[in-house]
DNA sequence: CCAAACCCTTACGTAAACGTCAGAGTTAGG
DNA sequence: CCTAACTCTGACGTTTACGTAAGGGTTTGG
């Protein structure tokens, strides 16, 4: 973990986090990160806690969530007091998410399936479903393509522009 | 595949691919999908083939490509005029797609993964580490879940509004 | 103390993928 | 032929996650 104490501004923030300074800024007007303290002059001053969270952030975009859902949790996170009834809030906002990630990658395995089985059904002939329906396809009227097995993602292309 | 030569309305297409007419509408401004015809009066009519472009292009979503990308490669695929340079247009558009696609597979089981650890340290700390550090929790100050190895989704998110 | 490099707030701009009227014409059933 | 249900073409509205610029102050190295 991040973990010294020294403060900085919004811009040496932006660098180390990867993020540009109209992004925390932005992730500020959410609610969903404050600095730790202003300058005499007003400028925002951070810690490397921010950092965490900035990677936090990131990580529960990648698992789907908008700011506003996370905005949103924050919220139900700190509106109960007590440690277990927000250790809940958490574990429950996962357990959704896990869920939801589960199906997410078992659909994006389907269509990598269905990915390769049209690139190597495109490999297999030499682009004649492309443009005529298979059966006039004939270099390769074998065993590896009949008529019935064109991948949709090729067989629905393969139409020209009505 | 869809094969009766029967048209009909925008309505109906609607309805049969759950999607809104104005969404088809908005297809069409694209340039990704045509109607087969009009209708004297001037309705929208399409055959079955509609329904079958739909869904090619529900799938390509779900595999991350926007309505441009399509846009985009519908453009390239009609302007080499031969099947061979045509399908190779094809093939390379969903092979760099497949690598996408496994890549973002491997992602997702790695925030799987780190969500299956938060979840599961959650259910065996109280909620302790959720309020205070973890070395203030007293009811489970074991191996269960030492010093060192909270899961960052949760150890980040465990610091109160600074 | 002076200038370059930062930062402040305010506020309008952008792209994607549609949603939502409005006002008018078209079809299908009775 | 009449009406309800459907469709047409604009055209402006919506949300998300920032980008971009304007017109200022603030810090810091020399």
């Amino acid at each position: 973990m991040s973990d010294t104490a020294a403060t900085f501004r919004i811009g040496e923030l932006a660098k180390k986090a990867d993020k540009t300074v109209r992004t925390i800024h932005f992730y500020e007007e959410l609610g969903l990160l404050q600095p730790a303290s202003r300058s005499p002059g007003g400028f925002r001053m951070y810690t490397n806690k921010a950092l965490d969270r900035i990677h936090w952030i990131e990580r529960l975009q990648e698992l789907g969530f908008s700011l506003t859902d996370i905005k949103q949790f924050l919220a139900d996170f700190h509106a109960h007091d007590t440690g277990p009834q927000s250790m809940e809030a958490l574990r429950s906002f996962y357990a959704e998410k896990l869920t939801e990630t589960q199906s997410a990658i078992a659909r994006l395995q389907a269509l990598e399936a269905e990915l390769n089985a049209s690139i190597s059904y495109l490999q297999a002939c030499g682009g004649c479903a492309v443009i005529e329906p298979v059966h006039a396809c004939a270099q390769c009227d074998d065993a590896q393509h009949s008529n019935s097995d064109t991948p949709r993602m090729v067989a629905t292309i393969a139409t020209r522009p009505s």
